[in-house]
DNA sequence: TTGAAAATCACTCAAATGTGCGATTCCCAC
DNA sequence: GTGGGAATCGCACATTTGAGTGATTTTCAA
């Protein structure tokens, strides 16, 4: 059950994995790239994982150019991919490393918990996102979690996404929406003004003036911005 | 250093704690309590608990109105909190509990990773999330975890999260906008109007407007609102 | 069937917003 | 020192939006 040896813990169970990757690696083995400025993080991080069953270091580059080519050429399942590089920052390639590689997973490692990098990274689509700190076990596990289609981040980052939410504040009150109501709202939050929504929704222009006047009341607020402002967040589906 | 027994890696370094809960605590031991509508997890969590050295158990309530009296009286350092409870949500009290014990972190435990839930929880305050399944020793560290102020979430729950970011698209590219420009964008994005950011800001009603005339140019957007739905998630700090 | 909530439309008026054009000042890099 | 970006302000005009008031139709459950 086990392919690491450096922690108790790895994983409990054949989780359905929603990812197919890992049917793509012969044997079950993870494959992983770094990225990664410093020499001697490099080396220890690709000896780590050369180290641990079930995983294998297949490349190691040292700026973002060099990694595009590499990568585009190992296919690696997962990316160790370092922030702070010489050069082009990391950020900026985790869309094209995802193009190159579609099933690849993209883990960012750096010494930073900072906000605007973290929040950058996720947009971009990371999958991941550690701080250099992190303990061997931990990386692996978090390698090993990415790799299965999950995501993973420490504690610190964590925080920082959870705090993102609580500033949010407490969710809108859909509840008390009619269901046209939510509806024109989600039109606002799109950013169409009234006569585009009326055409959207096969109404009148004034029906659509109507509906916000009673959504602004239920929702305690006297202008369309304040309103997706209030929105936002609430729920993202459709 | 270590006060877990279960797992090999606890925690690495006295971290800077932002939190002042543990020195309300004494010798340094963590005060947890258990709102859990089955008794028989609620039994074994609490052995569990109880059974690890630096963990304590101050409290196992079935109902919300039980755990709110019980939170208030126990002063818990943690509260791991069940959500489908019989009666009123979990989620519900959230806010109430963290009235109440101002230091209280909260740690949701649910057997369903559901985004609606998920999300509506962050958005109350909790301090993380985890699902039933997560084994025993990373239980225990993600209590230690939130009580020292980070936070903690299962891998499913972290992939939802992530999700959540990747679905918001790349970040608007503020670095094209001015550092006014830039202020004014956020004042925009927290519902002000155009006489409210000029005081704001202390300059002219006008001089904001020809600032939106080139925020929108440059954002590529013709109104405020679609202003809004484009900066929306970039960066909430401050 | 009957009542209440939801959805629809219309008209008015004041306020806020979008847009085009022009202008001055300040600061910094070349 | 000079050119250019940034920040500032002003004016005019059309459009959009917010807010008040009233009314009709649809829908659905008691």
């Amino acid at each position: 059950m086990s392919r690491l040896t450096h922690t108790a813990y790895v994983r409990r169970k054949p989780l359905r994995v929603e990812s197919v990757s890992s049917q793509m690696t012969s044997t079950d083995l993870i494959k992983v790239s770094i990225v990664e400025d410093d020499e001697r993080i490099c080396k220890s991080l690709s000896a780590l994982i050369d180290g641990s069953q079930g995983f294998r270091c297949i490349g190691a580059h040292r700026d973002v150019k060099e990694a595009v080519a590499g990568i585009a050429a190992g296919c690696p399942d997962v990316v160790l991919l370092d922030i702070n590089l010489s050069g082009t920052s990391g950020i900026d390639c985790i869309r094209e490393l995802k193009n190159l590689v579609p099933t690849l997973k993209v883990l960012m490692y750096t010494v930073y918990d900072d906000e605007e990098q973290l929040f950058r990274s996720l947009r971009e689509g990371a999958d991941g996102y550690l701080l250099k700190r992190t303990p061997p076990a931990r990386l692996l596990e978090a390698i090993s979690d990415v790799h299965i289609g999950n995501s993973a981040m420490s504690g610190q980052i964590a925080r920082l996404v959870v705090k993102y939410f609580h500033q949010l504040g407490p969710r809108v009150e859909t509840e008390k929406l009619t269901s046209r109501e939510l509806e024109i709202l989600r039109h606002l939050a799109k950013g169409y003004q009234n006569k585009e929504i009326a055409d959207l929704c096969g109404i009148g222009f004034d029906t659509v003036r109507t509906h916000l006047r009673n959504i602004y009341h239920k929702l305690h607020v006297n202008s369309r911005t304040e309103a997706v402002v209030r929105f936002f967040g609430s729920s993202l589906k459709e």
